[in-house]
DNA sequence: GAAGCTAATTCAAGTGACTTGACAAGAAAT
DNA sequence: ATTTCTTGTCAAGTCACTTGAATTAGCTTC
């Protein structure tokens, strides 16, 4: 037996079967796209097809446990994870070190950067929260732009930041807020790793 | 003469020309986005074609002024704002220590806490941001609620973290994240000053 | 161990949103 | 008037993702 859920159940478990399909899909596909990566990416990195992987991250079939954990292998999470209760009143606090962390696709997102997830996904988040870790060297891919408001405090490291025309070197404890609209992206200046803390609005993605 | 800018201009001209089309066509593209409206759909609203759109958003030719008169309208903002400067520019990066201090009421909001403002105090922000420090032993005034969504970083230091019925000990590099509806105080427990990086989404959401 | 089922997986074709390039229609400059 | 712009259209192309039919693997059950 190699799916997640048995399909013996009858009746009333149907549903519920298919909504906790559909919420491994949606994690699935949010670890995805966080990494920045397509279906095609994905399925060539998890030897599988896209379609394969399309119908997983809508639900529309249950991926066997050998393919599951390729796939939470390659986005860098854990089977766990994927089927962790959703948060409410608990999943206030999220302790240094405890926290998911995604390696962003350096062609894509950037080159040695990883993402530590503040804010952990579930719909109705009116904030995104990331600390951004920068290995030195490392850079966002190009430019982003989008609608919100950006801000942020470098915990450790020196970095430039550009935002719009306009260049800044910060060090730690400075901070920064502007408008997404401005493209924006950055490098580690440093010799050691950068940390930035960093919230924006609307998860726009 | 029906475009925007003249390309009588040469040389170094040529370069602000691109890049201010360039932003236009960003904020053409971010407000058709914000209204959920695909290509087809607008150029079906402001009749013209997809294609046209797609190179006007991209920056490739400017629209004529009638044209873009049509596209502002079915979007509902006006032609100014395509243009206006981005207030940013300025005022985008605070540096550490050189950011406004404030201290807070004893009686009203709190003993021994002042907020450095890292989000200077003007119209138009969708995000507050304050990084609160708290002397030893002090701790917020009563419990504060309002709308909107709340996250932290807990800088240095060690605090109690008080939301809805539960309390949480939090030391440094802890965060999190909460409704603002839940009423919610802190008090600082270690010896030295505690400090939370705290963003919230402003009341007016 | 073969027969039969069910569900995962694939391949190939389809769709939707956007882009690109070749060309037509107007204005502007000569 | 003719040449040279540039906006605008049409049709073809691309990219990311979906859907559906066909195949395969993994159990059950005889």
């Amino acid at each position: 037996m190699n799916k997640i859920d048995t399909h013996n159940s009858k009746g009333g478990d149907e549903r519920s079967t298919a909504t906790s399909l559909l919420r491994l899909g949606t994690r699935l596909k949010l670890s995805r796209q966080t990494r920045g990566l397509t279906l095609k990416a994905l399925a060539a990195a998890a030897n599988c097809s896209e379609s394969l992987l399309s119908k997983v991250e809508n639900g529309k079939i249950s991926p066997s446990l050998p393919m599951l954990h390729r796939l939470v292998e390659v986005l860098g999470t854990n089977i766990g994870w994927m089927f962790e209760e959703s948060d409410g009143e608990e999943g206030i606090v999220f302790r240094a070190g405890a926290r998911p962390l995604i390696a962003l696709d350096p062609l894509r997102r950037g080159e040695g950067i990883s993402l530590e997830r503040v804010i952990p996904y579930s719909p109705g988040h009116l904030l995104q929260c990331n600390i951004h870790h920068i290995e030195a060297g490392g850079e966002s891919a190009g430019p982003i732009q989008h609608a919100g408001e950006e801000v942020g405090y470098l915990l450790e490291g020196a970095i430039d930041l550009m935002v719009g025309e306009k260049t800044f070197r910060l060090t730690a404890g400075d901070s920064f807020v502007f408008n997404s609209e401005l493209p924006h992206w950055y490098r580690n200046v440093g010799d050691e790793r950068a940390s930035i803390f960093w919230v924006n609005t609307p998860a726009t993605f």
